[in-house]
DNA sequence: AGAGTATTTGACCTTGAGGTACAAAATTCA
DNA sequence: TGAATTTTGTACCTCAAGGTCAAATACTCT
């Protein structure tokens, strides 16, 4: 009972990450946040909490839908390496798409962010985890299907290419050298 | 002639990266600023115009000082494969050791900055292919001294090693496993 | 010493961040 | 209909960011 909310809770989550995925979370106000779900500043603070909150809750959403998006491309049939190279062409692809860079919530927050910030960092970690153990499966199921080496780590190509993966989205930041890039995911695929 | 200065121009700068290496940009304010140098906030002003271009100084020092560090490594006469490891392990245990994991100033301000703040992307930009450059002639020298494959592509080699380093010190933000940032390092030195 | 120049400082200004309070509005239940 | 409950939105609060300014200070040159 008592009067019906204005706006869908989940919804608004979901708006407010992508808010502060463009903006970043110290660049994004209260009033911005509020305007950009087509509520009262008031309402806000009185569904959030806070503005910290409110991310929090924005960044496990972000982090859940990435997880399952990178699952989708991972569980697609095809080759590895061509699993591999279509992950990373289609961040880079989407990032270069964007005028003003802004990438991806989870790595511009695990940058942004105070480590005293003890509950985002370990949202973080979480999410970091989880991706790498996605790609470790993976590498491993292809060592059993022969396309792989059986005498690499898989853990550690996994990290490998995670991290390369952060690294060209870090550096789409400042270029929009397409033949780099490309030659990095090549370097990335080839490594595996 | 005229009052001659309280502090270094020169080490004022050098101060001030520190400062916004720690902090972050947004989160430096001018006071703060004024404080660490320990000067007033408004010599500060008087001195460098504003937060902005005192920032901008602030980073090209810092790349200047990175460029020659990644040159000094570079030049050691050892195996290509010592060097990269040392580099990674470098920043990664430099980055650990730090409880607040502040990390590299060009890595923060990649992810901080608005694509809009020109000169600042500019001045990354130049930082990064730099970086990569270095890299990108280490390697060749390698090849020709047989220690690097004829048909590696040395500028995607240097490209992939340059991510994964940005890759590693985003990493390191949220896990202080050693053991896996290790591997990784191990599976980018392999993939050489 | 005095003129001229450069630097220093704290006080002051405007703007907006992050958040609170409260009365009005909209619903359900009896 | 009225009581109870919940949400809404504006007005308001405090604090600090980013910056400006004028007066005081410290130097050089003549």
């Amino acid at each position: 009972m008592g009067r019906p909310k204005k706006f869908d809770p989940e919804k608004a989550v979901e708006q407010a990450a992508e808010t502060f995925r463009v903006h970043g979370y110290a660049e994004t106000s209260p009033q911005s946040l509020a305007d950009s779900l087509g509520i009262g500043k008031g309402s806000l603070y009185h569904a959030f909490g806070s503005k910290h909150e409110l991310f929090l809750k924005s960044l496990e959403r972000y982090t859940d839908t990435q997880l399952a998006d990178l699952k989708a491309v991972m569980d697609e049939g095809r080759p590895i390496r061509e699993r591999v190279r279509e992950l990373l062409t289609g961040f880079v692809e989407a990032d270069l798409n964007d005028p003003d860079r802004c990438g991806c919530l989870v790595v511009n927050t695990a940058v942004e962010l105070r480590a005293s910030d003890e509950p985002a960092v370990k949202l973080l970690g979480r999410s970091f985890e989880a991706t790498e153990s996605v790609l470790h499966l993976a590498f491993i199921a292809a060592q059993h299907a022969g396309e792989i080496d059986a005498d690499r780590d898989p853990k550690a190509l996994a990290g490998l290419v995670q991290s390369s993966m952060i690294g060209l989205r870090v550096l789409v930041k400042t270029t929009s050298d397409r033949d780099r890039l490309g030659s990095i995911i090549d370097a990335a695929v080839a490594a595996i």
